[in-house]
DNA sequence: GCCAAAAAAGACAGCGTTGTCATTTCTGGT
DNA sequence: ACCAGAAATGACAACGCTGTCTTTTTTGGC
C-alpha cells in the first residue's frame, strides 16, 4: 500500500490523497484473508492440480472478499505469458471488422485472455517490420490475421520464424501446418453462378474483387467453373476488374451495361459493387430485377440497404473468428506443441440469401 | 538463454528446437552493449533528463544493434502503468466503430501506448460491473469511452472513484471536470431542418433516434428548434420514434407516408434509418427526391450507397477519435492532475452534406 | 498402527523493468 | 588549482506474480 496517510506533529491523520488505485489487492492479501501460501492462491488462480477442494473453496472467498484480480503485467513477467491476443487488420470492411472483433472478443473473454487491436496501413515490407515491432513490444501469446494481412508472405514468415501462434481468417492459400479458419468462397460463387443460370440467365456479368486479395480471384473461379459445367461460354466482354469498392462498382457496370447486347444479370464479387451496379442501374433507367439481375456477396448491412434488397452470399464472420480465436488458444494452452488431438483449421458453411434483386430474365 | 543445443556422445550439435523468441534482448543486454549501467538505458527509453548525449547515442545505438524493444510487463510492473488504452463499446455503428479504432490507434501508436478493445453488450448495472472488472485485471491506464457507454451512469461514477483517466466522445452531457470530444448535433439538425426548409419544404417529418442513446435526443431538439424558429407548427404525426436501425426507418416510413396528407421531406436522425425510408419510398411508388425529400444523419458510407445517395450531416469520427485520445494521453502524462495548460474538451465542425435526394418540393 | 508413496502446501528465487538514493563526473567562479 | 553545486551515472531494492524444489500432510496396503 502506498503512503496514503501522513502523520503529522499533532499525531492527527492527514488524508492526503484519495487512493489512487483503491486498495489493490496482491496476492498476498488473499494469502494472509484465506490463511494459505500464497502460492497457494497461484495454483487456485491458475486452476492447477494438488489443492483440497475446502482450500480451493476458503481461497475463492477470500478472493471474492477483497474484491482481487490478480496483475496481469505481473503474471506475465513471472510466467512470459501476456494474456493478451493480437489482431491485426488492413482496412477489410468495417462491418467484417466488426464482426471478427465480436467472435474473437467472445472467446478471448472466455479465457481470460484480452484482445489488442493493431492496424497496418503501410505495404507489405513496412507493414511487416511494423507488426514486428508491436509483437515485440507487447509480448501478445497469439496473433489473429484478416485478410488481407493474412496474405502477406512477409508476415508470415517472420510469425512462423519467431514462433508466435497465429491464426489466419480466409487465408487465400494454406498449408497443413497453419492455423487457418475459411469458407469455399469458391463454391459459393459456384453455387450463386448456379443459381443465376437457373433463373434462365445466359449472359451473366462478373465484376472481380481487388486483384491484391486472395479471395477476390477464389470466387472468380467458381463463377468460371458453374459457366463451364453449364456450357455457356465464359466471354471477357462480361468481365471486369473491380476493388471491392463501391465506385469501382459503379465504373465496371457502366463498361458491363452500355454494350448492345448487355448481360441480363451481374454478379459481383462483393456487396459494395452490388450496390454500386443497381445505383448505376436506376441511373441508367434499367430496372432491377425486371431488366437485369444484381447478386453480391458477403451480405454486409449494405445488401439489406439497398433497393432493391440484394441476393447475397452469407459467411458466418462472427462464428469464424470465434472459432479462430478457439484455435489459436488451444494451440497456446499446449505451448505452441503440435497435437494431434487438436483441430488445425476448419471450414464454413456459407448460405445463399435470395432476396429481391434477382429474378428470371423477361422474355424477349 | 534457453538450451536450444545438445551435445550428443560422438559430439555433434543437434538443432533440437528453433530459438522460441528469437533472442529476445532485455535491457542488460543493451547495457552491456552500450557499456553503461541498466539505469542509464532505462533513462532513454523514457526520454528522461539527464543524459549526456554521447551517451543517449551510444545507448541508442545499442538498441538499435540488438533490435532490442522494452518490456511491456516488467516495465508495467515497476512502474505501476500499463501502457494500455481501453476503448470500450457498445455496439455503435460499425461503421462509427472502425472510424474510431482508427483514430484512437493513431495518437496510441505516437505514444507507445496500445488499444485494447472491450465489448459491453449487456445491460446497464452488469455491464458497470463487466467494465470495472476488465480495468482492474488489466491495469488500462485510462478509458475511451463511446456513446452509448459514455452516456452510462455508473460506468463514470466508478471511473470516478477509482480515478481512473477517461475521455468520453460525444457525451450526452458533460461537466466542467471531465474530458469529452463532442460535435454539436443540436447546431447540425437545426441546420439540416433549415436547409430542408430553404428548399420550400413545410411539411417535414422526423424520425427520432433511439431513445437510450443521448445524441438522438440532442437532434430532435435542433430540428424542433429550427421549425421554431421558421414559425412552423410542430405537428405530432409529423414525428416519429425510431431506433437507429433500417427496420425501424422502415416502420417510421411507413407510418408517415401512410397519412392523407404526407410530408414532402423527411429528416431521420441516422443513415440507416434514411435510408429505411427510401426503401420504403421506392415500394410505396413515391419517388425521392421528387415525391419526397429524405435526409440522414453520419454520413455512413451507407449515406453513398442508397438510391438516390443520401444528403446528410458528416461528422469527422476519425479526427474526434484521434483528439480525444490525445485529450486521454495528456491526462495520463500528468498523472491524473489537473493542469491549466491543458484542453479538457474540445468541439468539432459539422459538414452538411448535400447529395441527391433531397429537393425542392414539387408544386402542387 | 506403521510405512512408503502420493497429494497438498509452502519457501524462495527470479522475471525485466523503474524508483530511490548514493556516487562519480563535470562545470564555472575564484 | 580548488571547491561547491549541478549534472550524469550507477547500485540496489522493489513491483506481484509463477517456477522449482522442499516440506508437511494424507492415503492406503499390510
Amino acid at each position: 500500500m502506498r503512503d496514503v496517510f501522513s502523520y503529522s506533529d499533532n499525531g492527527k491523520v492527514t488524508l492526503l490523497d484519495k487512493p489512487r488505485q483503491s486498495h489493490r489487492m496482491t496476492i498476498t492479501d488473499v494469502a494472509r484473508e484465506a490463511d494459505v501460501a500464497i502460492k497457494t492462491v497461484s495454483r487456485v488462480l491458475n486452476n492447477e492440480a494438488n489443492v483440497k477442494t475446502a482450500t480451493r473453496d476458503r481461497v475463492l472467498k477470500a478472493i471474492k472478499a477483497l474484491n482481487y484480480s490478480p496483475n496481469l503485467a505481473a503474471r506475465g513477467l513471472a510466467s512470459n505469458r501476456s494474456f493478451l491476443i493480437g489482431l491485426l487488420y488492413d482496412n477489410p470492411s468495417p462491418h467484417y471488422m466488426n464482426g471478427v472483433q465480436l467472435g474473437a472478443l467472445a472467446s478471448c473473454r472466455a479465457e481470460g485472455f484480452h484482445l489488442l487491436v493493431e492496424i497496418c496501413t503501410e505495404e507489405t515490407a513496412d507493414s511487416a517490420h511494423q507488426i514486428l515491432s508491436m509483437i515485440a513490444q507487447t509480448r501478445v501469446d497469439g496473433v489473429i490475421l484478416t485478410p488481407p494481412v493474412s496474405d502477406n508472405i512477409v508476415v508470415l514468415k517472420a510469425l512462423e520464424r519467431d514462433a508466435i501462434p497465429h491464426v489466419l481468417i480466409a487465408p487465400p492459400r494454406h498449408r497443413d501446418d497453419m492455423l487457418f479458419v475459411h469458407m469455399d468462397d469458391r463454391r459459393a460463387a459456384y453455387e450463386m453462378t448456379s443459381f443465376l443460370i437457373s433463373l434462365g440467365h445466359r449472359r451473366i456479368g462478373f465484376i472481380k474483387g481487388h486483384p491484391k486479395h486472395g479471395a477476390a480471384k477464389t470466387r472468380f473461379l467458381g463463377f468460371r467453373d458453374a459457366l463451364k459445367d453449364h456450357r455457356i461460354e465464359v466471354k471477357n466482354t462480361l468481365i471486369s476488374q473491380g476493388y471491392f469498392s463501391f465506385e469501382s462498382g459503379v465504373t465496371s457496370a457502366k463498361e458491363l451495361l452500355k454494350q448492345r447486347h448487355r448481360p441480363s444479370a451481374i454478379f459481383a464479387a462483393n456487396d459494395d459493387m452490388a450496390a454500386g451496379v443497381i445505383a448505376t442501374a436506376h441511373k441508367m433507367g434499367i430496372s432491377v430485377p425486371g431488366d437485369l439481375s444484381v447478386a453480391g456477396f458477403d451480405d454486409t448491412p449494405v445488401a439489406s440497404l439497398t433497393w432493391p434488397p440484394l441476393t447475397t452470399i452469407r459467411q458466418p464472420i462472427v462464428e469464424m473468428a470465434t472459432a479462430a480465436a478457439d484455435l489459436l488458444l488451444a494451440r497456446i494452452r499446449h505451448r505452441g506443441r503440435r497435437t494431434t488431438a487438436m483441430p488445425c483449421s476448419q471450414q464454413f458453411q456459407f448460405e445463399l440469401v435470395v432476396r429481391a434483386s434477382t429474378a428470371s430474365p423477361r422474355r424477349r
